[in-house]
DNA sequence: TAGTGGTCTAGACCACCGA
DNA sequence: CGGTGGTCTAGACCACTAG
């Protein structure tokens, strides 16, 4: 995975970004690091552009690419880790406090239409519906229903659904959750929500919910997150033309 | 710019995935792409790159190129215009309705240390202050508050403030805002919430805050939006890997 | 004008999928 | 096995920036 030729340009020019060793905050021409690299210029285009992407480097035609210096100071809750991202608790900032996870229903029901749509259900699939409770340092703080189509993994348990079911899938079948479509949004906290997540009934919840995709591009989980309000956070940056 | 041959490939195939004439889901692979349209399969690989990147698509090596069915239930409030996306206001999906300004604060003020840190500000750089109420159809859906260099923008007027400030600097200077560092989250309404957003004091805004940049880099504008939540609904699509 | 990033082509080879 | 997307190369030409 990490041995392909540009991820390897990406990495190393993240590191030397993040060592400082840029000190004008622009980096080489493409056409040096090509050489330098001993890659074609496509390639290092692709590891560029995908810093730019990242919002790491900006690039200016006719100048050059320069490094953003805002890319340091980053206080998302919701982040990625570099590779190994293993389960959505790794996806969220943990600062030292153990993640936990209280399992509250684990049911096979046939999924209605509009799940059966966004999984890429055929008519007579089924899926497992499993809704746990979320914490960090036994305090909860996440509400998350998640729907995983059982073709995909019929072997699923209560003990397996218990712990980290991503870290699973990278441990026993070798294959990653590397993409999410999710839509990201606020409520007004229900009452089931209040008792769960310790809210007075003006806190709200944040809602994240979505497709994960497998690596290969499987749909394999439609999730539903309702997040006690003070820890959504979640970081974005964005390029406004298609 | 939209002459360009993977922006045009771009355009059309998006309009006809949202035309829905792919039926079965799938897109045609990339060599028969490239035949059809004419182009090589490298371009045909960029333009696919960018659909899927936007979440339109997902690729399946071995498989074919098949379309997110949630992308065509996408009922984004904040999104993006395909090439002249101006203002924030034209980023919001607007089905229609006239968007208006109310303007309540139009000052000049010192930053505080974290804006100046923000803006990269130098030590006697003052800042314009503008706060806004956001309409859509005389219906107020966002409290924003704005922080404007005065060196950036030393022209900047009441009128200008009153309509869009993105506009303005296109129109007049063609600079166009093109990225922005946004951070997502939501917090129980404060009374001025309740007030400007007709809101109750159970229900929430959703907030996003953070920095818009000029196409060449310059930070331009640290901008909060507090919104009605019913308006706050962020579509993104994330890939968790480096 | 020289140097930079942007676009595009043509083609090679690899890795994965499903019949 | 044939068909698919993934990676990479080599090189051409264009568009913008700066001195």
């Amino acid at each position: 995975m990490a041995d392909l030729v540009y991820r390897q340009l990406l990495g190393s020019l993240k590191d030397k970004i993040l060592a400082g060793e840029f000190p004008n905050m622009k980096l080489p021409d493409e056409r040096s690091l090509s050489e330098q690299y001993e890659v074609s210029r496509s390639t290092v285009k692709r590891a560029l552009s995908i810093l730019a992407d990242q919002g790491v480097v900006f690039k200016k035609r006719g100048s050059g690419t320069f490094i953003n210096p805002l890319y340091l100071k980053n206080d998302s809750v919701f982040h990625y880790n570099n590779g190994s991202n293993l389960g959505i608790t790794d996806s969220f900032q943990m600062n030292g406090r153990k993640p936990g996870i209280k399992l509250l229903k684990f049911e096979v029901v046939r999924p209605d239409p509009e799940l059966k749509r966004d999984l890429f259900l055929k008519n007579d699939d089924f899926v497992y519906e499993i809704k746990r409770l979320r914490l960090f340092d036994d305090e909860p703080f996440m509400i998350e229903t998640g729907y995983i189509p059982i073709k995909i993994v019929p072997e699923l348990s209560e003990k397996i659904v218990s712990s980290s079911i991503f870290n699973y899938l990278q441990r026993e079948r070798n294959q990653a959750v590397t993409k999410s479509y999710l839509t990201i949004s606020a409520e007004p906290s229900t009452d089931e929500d209040q008792a769960q997540l310790g809210l007075t009934p003006t806190e709200p919840v944040g809602i994240m919910a979505g497709v994960f995709f497998l690596d290969d591009g499987t749909p394999f989980e439609y999730s539903r997150m309702r997040l006690h309000y003070r820890y959504m956070k979640y970081n974005t940056f964005v390029t406004l033309d298609d």
